[in-house]
DNA sequence: GTTCTTACA
DNA sequence: TGTAAGCA
């Protein structure tokens, strides 16, 4: 069945950090923080799934678009990522271009994301874009960094 | 050589 | 988050 594939633990945190561009600190930073807990070997080594990748990317985009890890968090505890809807909720309306914008030309991390679910995620965020009115970046406000 | 934990700028 | 230390 589709979404039915295993998900065994494999990637060690180097493969991981070439597939998603993240830092071995950011990795597992945000396993500190509840958003992941990836298996370990007999000698305390963390392995990763391709799942995990993908949860990954997911944080990776989310954060890109504004959205808090604590946000992030709460979906972990039961199902992260679930959906390409969830994904693009977390991101505040005025940043909603800047997660399309990560999905739509990030190259090389997306080679282990689902191409059918980054689609769905695009047309997702252009269709709450749309729905959510032009809504513009007040001036003044604070700007999220990396 | 790679990864791990702990700790500090 | 980055980086360094000291291990396994």
């Amino acid at each position: 069945m589709a979404g039915m594939e295993k998900e065994r633990p494999i990637y060690p945190i180097g493969m991981v950090q070439e597939l998603t561009g993240l830092t071995g600190r950011q990795i597992r930073y945000y396993e500190q923080r509840g958003l992941l807990k990836p298996a370990r070997s007999g000698g305390g080594r963390r392995l990763y799934t391709p799942r995990d990748v993908r949860i990954l990317l997911e944080i990776k985009a989310a954060l890109a678009g504004g959205a808090s890890l604590d946000a992030l968090r709460t979906r972990a505890g039961r199902q992260f990522p679930a959906s390409a809807t969830e994904t693009a909720s977390l991101a505040q309306p005025r940043d909603l271009e800047v997660v399309r914008n990560y999905f739509q030309e990030t190259r090389g991390p997306t080679s282990v994301y689902p191409i059918d679910h980054r689609e769905q995620l695009i047309e997702t965020i252009d269709e709450l874009r749309l729905k959510g009115g032009a809504r513009r970046v007040r001036r003044g406000e604070k700007e999220r960094g990396p």
